[in-house]
DNA sequence: CGTCTATTTGAATGTACTCAAAAGCGGTGG
DNA sequence: CCACCGCTTTTGAGTACATTCAAATAGACG
């Protein structure tokens, strides 16, 4: 179970068996049903969670009750408020899982002892933050450059275990779009495509 | 010159003269005219720049000639191709002065020498990178959830510096509209606003 | 099987874009 | 110092991409 979160970590630092204890020691496991919230709106998102199995969501909801999704996260990835993790202030971002989910907590608290402790930790997660700025400075570009179509072949192409897992209703709220026109989209491309 | 640098980090970590004296060494002055390239499209962005005068922008050429503009940076920013600087591979990105600037460059080499010798710098840079992260989680939820005219109220509350001294071009550009339609959303709030 | 949610389809609407042209502004050179 | 050139901003008419609202259809789950 902790197989998993050793394995991602192993991909960007070398870590001593007893600082692996000493990771390890710092995370609790915990379960998410589906429809579950893992963090309301208004909160502070006092841990980050690791995926284990099954998927969350993170999205804000805009003053008319619509819902816009910032992020999906799957087995192997982290997923946050990072505002509100990172400042411990409270946040604006509801998470709730999509599946049943299990995931595993590490504390903001914790992860500040971590880095002192072990600062291959510090670089871990400097790497993981890097990777997670360049995407969403991509997903930035991506809005602003090209229509619905191009931006959904991109997701499909991209993300295709989403595409699977995913109603269509969320991924139209991540790209941007009503599911009435990601529909429209789909049409098209059914056509259109030799 | 390196004051405004060594005041930015002392915002986020403590260090001791000699690393002090280490870091500065590992940095190089340079000037950019107005108009001149930092780095173009397909090219490794090795350095980062941290602007101590002057003004910056990054942006994504799209197939069809037009540009979008990911950052500007102004003094005390820092400024790269992220996904460039971080891989060290061809980048997409062009970055070019809007003004005659003046930068320190940090390479990549130098930067990763710095974590192994400063392990308080892999706390800066990890600082640094979640503020980033952070805001542009922000920016990408604003363009899901808010018309042009919210946007650019925002921006404008939120860098009244950059209005003062930006051409709506670029603003516009910034926000993903025309420039046309900035200019008509200006004229609307001229006469909406009391 | 029935209920609840997700998806599709269509018509009317709106936000933002395109293209064209005029007006404003700033820098530069005569 | 003023005239001119280039670039930015404004204005307007026509258009396109995407939304809204409504209703029908399909799927999933208990």
């Amino acid at each position: 179970m902790s197989e998993l979160i050793l394995k991602n970590i192993a991909k960007h630092i070398a870590i001593t068996a007893p600082q692996q204890e000493l990771f390890l020691s710092l995370l609790e496991p915990k379960k998410i049903k589906k429809r579950q919230y893992f963090l309301q709106e208004g909160e502070v998102c006092k841990n980050s969670a690791f995926v284990i199995s099954g998927c969350l969501r993170s999205y804000f909801a805009d003053s008319n009750g619509f819902e816009h999704i910032l992020q999906f996260a799957m087995e192997d990835w982290w997923m946050a408020d990072m505002m509100s993790y990172t400042t411990q202030k409270p946040g604006n971002l509801f998470i709730d899982a999509l599946e049943d989910t299990e995931v595993l907590l590490l504390s903001r608290d914790n992860q500040l002892k971590l880095f002192d402790q072990c600062p291959s930790f510090e670089r871990y997660f400097r790497v993981i933050t890097e990777n997670g700025l360049v995407s969403h400075q991509r997903r930035v570009l991506e809005n602003l450059s090209l229509p619905a179509m191009e931006r959904y072949k991109i997701f499909a192409k991209r993300y295709p275990a989403f595409i699977q897992r995913l109603p269509q209703t969320q991924i139209a709220s991540y790209l941007g779009i009503t599911p009435e026109f990601l529909s429209k989209i789909r049409h098209q491309m059914m056509y259109q495509k030799p």
